[in-house]
DNA sequence: CGATGCTTTCCTGGTT
DNA sequence: CAACCAGGAAAGCATC
């Protein structure tokens, strides 16, 4: 996130809010430093960052003629769109008393039919986060997860699968948290395991990506902050591994990050390179697809300031992965087209979301 | 400066 | 037939 360079962006943006956004794309470099002004509009509110809560804002400044400087954007250029959606309009006027409301509304036009719903969740989950917020955050052996949160809740409009599924869930994750309290070095995998499960029972659910994102962005927050400092260290501990005969693992070379399995890694979660580049066949189990080859090796030669880079390279380094179970050949079930499909394995890392953000 | 790890390049042959 | 897959061999390059 570069919050600065927005901020520059902001003081000159007298320019920006005159002329009509910019149509051209940024160069499609996965974690590139620039702020395209005009990403917010390929994506859904859910799944703006904050770069395009301010984007989105600058864009609704300019359609009312309201001069930037009135708006209180500071106060909300720290949200991502997930987080506004959960607000309130009294939340929107507390940040900004004068446009709150205009905001409010703006917003509430860009969510599609099936926000409703998960504006009704995250309603319940900001009450209950309230409440949390409230007690204490210190070591505890309590992972009573608030009825609210997870379905067993007074009538509510939420459709019958997804009552079901957050029953199984609330389940799941009670038995797995407190299973963890006896077992801290496989706390990570059950977490992992629950979340899998969560998603899995969401897909099977037939649940639309927005409910399934909401779901899983909020689980993903209750686990958070159900996480002791004991606990996170134990699992910050169990990084440092050690190899077979006992002796602490010789210091990773390449330290860089340059590697082309994180390259892809990286890409899967860029939304300007996935899904138009690569994309995911199935989360759960690590299989994605290589959509565009070439493009996808050019971007990987322009990290490597290599011009001549082909698919056909990149993807005999993909092959060298499978010798170090970085990757591991895909199930030939039927499930997955035959061709530019790949799996990630155990040696290969920090694919799984909830596992990066705990680690 | 050598060892090491990770590609990169080239290649042959097979599959879709 | 083009595009992709599999894997051997050797070279290149950055890092330790």
């Amino acid at each position: 996130m570069c919050l600065p360079a927005l901020l520059d962006k902001l003081s000159e943006s007298q320019a920006i809010l005159r002329s009509p956004m910019s149509t051209t794309p940024f160069k499609p470099i996965p974690n590139n430093e620039k702020v395209d002004l005009a990403r917010f509009r390929v994506k859904d509110p859910v799944e703006w960052l904050v770069d395009d809560v301010v984007s989105w804002m600058l864009d609704v400044a300019k359609r009312h003629g309201i001069p930037f400087e009135e708006m209180n954007m500071h106060r909300f250029a720290n949200l991502t769109g997930q987080q506004m959606i959960t607000m309130t309009e009294q939340n929107f006027i507390e940040r900004d008393p004068i446009w709150g409301p205009l905001i409010y509304n703006e917003l509430r036009k860009n969510l599609s039919e099936d926000t409703s719903v998960i504006d009704e969740i995250m309603k319940k989950y900001n009450t209950d986060e309230e409440t949390v917020a409230g007690t204490s955050i210190g070591p505890s052996t309590s992972f009573d997860i608030p009825k609210t949160h997870l379905g067993a809740a007074a009538p509510s409009p939420i459709v019958p699968q997804f009552q079901s599924l957050t029953q199984t869930l609330n389940q799941t994750l009670n038995q797995t948290l407190n299973h963890s309290i006896q077992l801290n070095s496989n706390l990570s995998q059950n977490l992992q395991q629950t979340l899998n499960h969560s998603l899995a029972t969401s897909l099977a659910a037939g649940l639309s990506s927005g409910i399934f994102c909401s779901l899983f962005y909020n689980t993903r927050r209750l686990l958070d902050s159900k996480l002791t400092v004991i606990e996170r260290r134990s699992i910050v501990d169990s990084k440092t591994r050690k190899n077979r005969e006992g002796k602490a693992r010789k210091r990773s070379q390449h330290t860089k990050g340059n590697k082309l399995w994180e390259f892809i890694r990286d890409a899967l979660k860029d939304p300007i390179t996935c899904p138009s580049i690569v994309r995911w066949e199935d989360p759960i189990e690590g299989v994605f697809r290589i959509v565009e080859s070439e493009k996808l090796a050019r971007l990987w030669g322009e990290r490597k300031n290599n011009t001549k880079m082909t698919y056909e390279k990149l993807s005999r380094a993909m092959r060298t992965y499978y010798e170090k179970q970085i990757l591991v050949p895909v199930p030939k079930t039927g499930l997955y087209p035959k061709k530019l499909v790949y799996k990630f394995g155990p040696g290969a890392h920090g694919w799984d979301n909830i596992k990066e953000e705990l680690l």
